[in-house]
Formats: structure tokens, C-alpha cells, sequence
DNA sequence: GGCGTAGTTGTTCAAGCGTATAATAACATC
DNA sequence: GATGTTATTATACGCTTGAACAACTACGCC
């Protein structure tokens, strides 16, 4: 009885397969989807082999729930140009392929559902969510500074949270219903709406129709 | 050997019943925690029963994501009183208590994350989307107009979605950073935002602060 | 007050789960 | 090319799962 042949990979190539196959059986078919098995599957590998790599399955699943927030979080916190720039390319990465998609909010809200529950993946969650939230809150300081508005903290404070409601919401609504936008139309309201919010253009070149 | 006596409960509330536990289960541990045999111990019966009452453990879950659904849209859909009472009730029911709340919250995640994925689980939450933007969008129009405001079909629709979606992420944050604001905090920036966004007063009564 | 129905129980089954571990083969090093 | 290390496979174990089903009993009905 021969046993397969198989490739030594070298650790990170290998711990990267994993959780992107891990990634990929729960965007199909959920948390349940992403057993020991499946995965392996997918990553072309044994069920065991995920053992060496990652000491229980919880432990794979904290990873690739980092790798989520990373992959949502870190296009936009990573803008540059002046500060009118900066917010508007902060507004459009969140609302554009690769952040907003169908998958992407499968994947969300798998994690999203065992936040309250599992105490690690609440760990995790808070890390990513206040970054990209104080992220915003000093990419609106720099632009109400830039304009020459005094930027009240409380009154930057409450932008903070409204915009990134909208946000929120409207690239939640775009993964869920995708199809009934086009992908500007989205961003357009967004833009209009978060300029009517700050009561300042921002000044987007020809975006808005 | 004696078996354990029983009560034979009536349809409707047996049936009331076992979704209800299923709830809690979902609430608790995830979807995966939602096995016959833990909803069955959660109803104080045994797991067979649920086989009697729904075809397959699938049939249970799509019943259980009406029931959410139901709950989280029916209170705002039924708002009474003039285009502005009702507008700023929409508002408010959707920010506070029993509406945003975290486990509601979980609910509603557990069962978004499959949506994708589970075609059934698609046509329950695509009924009771629509119903909701639609109850929006024609209290803006009713609000629009009663303040003498052309309501243009097009503004319209770009209201609703952005409101929509300012209201979804603020549900949003409050469900899941919960401690992080006040009930009010979140309701009067919804207000002042939404006032922002139509250009026009809701009239809150004493709730801004 | 006995009977029939069907709601409910208890048990069983195959499949699949996460984990553990021994055997093996790929690769680095010399 | 032999050797040592360890990444990887293969197999096994104990447990839980969704489902099926026969036996039992509560309760409506006449």
C-alpha cells in the first residue's frame, strides 16, 4: 500500500494555505462548513497535518478571523494625500471590491455571531473595530482642521460614530443586496450623504452623477 | 422501567415553544450549537419530538429566521401618529431596546451568514428586507410631502438607502459595543445625522440634548 | 369508563466530528 | 549517498450528530 506523495512546504506558505482553505469552507457553508476535514480537503493536505500546524481548532478559526479583519481594515487605514484625500479614498475602499462583497460579508458575520459568545474572537474583534474606528476619527480631525473648522472633540466624536454607522451600513447593504446597486451609486450617496453630515464638500472628483 | 410523564401541549404553543429554544440555543453558542438534542433539552422534551413538529432540523432553523426577522421589523413598521411622529419613532424603536439589543444582534448574524449561501434562508430574508426599506421609504415620502417638499422618486430612494443604512450601522454598533454608548447617545445622533441628511427638523422633543 | 388517536418517549444507527499517535517519506546537511 | 530530522500521512478512538422507529401514554370523545 503506497502512501501519497507530498510537498514540504515551508511553514508560513503552509500555515497560509490552511487558513485560506479555513476561510474559503466557511464563506461556502458556514462555521459548521470549516471541520478539520473539509479544510484539509481543501488545502490538499491530511486532517492531521492541521494539528502540527495550529494547536486545536479554535485556534485556526482565531487566525483566520484575524486575517478577516485584516483584509477589511487595512486597505482603509492605509490612505494617503492631503486630508480632503485621504477621507474620500477612505469612503470609496470601504464601499468597492475588494472590501465590499458578498463573500467578505459572509465571512463577517460568521465571526459576528460568536463575538458575544466566545470571549478570544471578542478579544480580536475589539482590536480591529477600534483601529479602524480611531482611524476615522483622526481622518475626520485632520480634514475639519485642513478646512479651517475647529475640530470639538465631542462634535468629532459624534461624526466619528455617525459616518462609520453609514458606512457600516451601506456596505452592509451593498454585500447583502449587491445586485440592486451599481457599485457608484453606493458610493455616491455615501459621499453626498457624509458631505451633508460635515456640511463641507468633499470634493469628489466627478464621482457624484 | 417508567418512562417520564409528559403534557401534551397544544400545536401551536409546543411549536411556539421549540423555536423558542432553538433561539436560545443560537443565541448561546452559534448555529452550531443548535443541535435536537440541545433545543430538545432546552424545551423540556426529547429530541424525536422536534421531528414531529418539523420535517427536518433545516425546516426548524428557516421558522426560527422569520421569528427574528419578525421581531426586529415588525415594532417599526406598525409606527402611528403624523408623518413626523411616525418618522421619529421608526427611528427611535430601531435603537433602543427590545430592537437593538445583542442578542438580537447574534440572532440576526448567525442566520445573515448563511444567507448567502442557503437559498431558502435567501427568500425569508429578502421578504422581510424589502417590507422594511418600503416602510421607509414611504414614511420619508409621507414626511417630505407633509412639509410641503416635492418628493422626488429619486431623492427618495437615495434617502432611504442612506438612512437605511446610517440606521443598520448604528443598530450595528450598539448591539455589539453596547456599553460603549448610551441609548440616548446613539438615538441623538440618529437624529441630528438624519436631520443633517433630509435638511429638514424631526422635531425631537427634548431628546437632543 | 373504555377506546382510539396521536403526541411523546426512549433507543438505535450510520455518518461525521475533533483529537491522538505511530509509521513513513521528503528534505537539509554533511 | 548515507543520516537525522520532522513535515506529513494513515489509522484509530471516543463522542456527538441528524435521523428513524417502535413502544408507550395522555387526553378527547362517545
Amino acid at each position: 500500500m503506497s502512501r501519497r506523495t507530498f510537498h514540504r512546504a515551508p511553514e508560513g506558505e503552509r500555515r497560509h494555505d490552511l487558513i485560506e482553505a479555513t476561510l474559503d469552507c466557511i464563506a461556502e457553508s458556514g462555521l459548521q462548513g470549516a471541520t478539520v476535514r473539509q479544510i484539509a480537503i481543501r488545502a490538499g493536505v491530511t486532517a492531521g497535518l492541521i494539528r502540527h500546524y495550529f494547536a486545536s481548532k479554535e485556534h485556526i478559526l482565531q487566525e483566520a478571523y484575524r486575517v478577516v479583519i485584516a483584509r477589511l481594515t487595512e486597505k482603509a487605514e492605509r490612505v494617503t494625500g492631503d486630508p480632503e484625500e485621504r477621507l474620500r479614498s477612505f469612503i470609496v475602499i470601504n464601499l468597492t471590491e475588494p472590501v465590499a462583497n458578498s463573500r467578505s460579508l459572509s465571512l463577517w458575520a460568521s465571526f459576528i455571531s460568536r463575538v458575544s459568545v466566545d470571549p478570544q474572537l471578542a478579544a480580536i474583534h475589539r482590536e480591529g473595530y477600534l483601529g479602524f474606528r480611531n482611524a476615522l476619527e483622526s481622518l475626520l480631525a485632520d480634514f475639519l482642521q485642513a478646512k479651517g473648522q475647529e475640530a470639538d472633540p465631542a462634535r468629532c466624536r459624534a461624526l466619528a460614530i455617525a459616518i462609520n454607522g453609514l458606512l457600516d451600513g451601506l456596505w452592509l447593504e451593498g454585500c447583502l443586496a449587491g445586485e440592486l446597486f451599481e457599485e457608484r451609486e453606493l458610493v455616491s450617496i455615501a459621499l453626498t450623504s457624509i458631505e451633508a453630515l460635515i456640511g463641507l464638500p468633499i470634493g469628489a472628483p466627478a464621482t457624484t452623477q
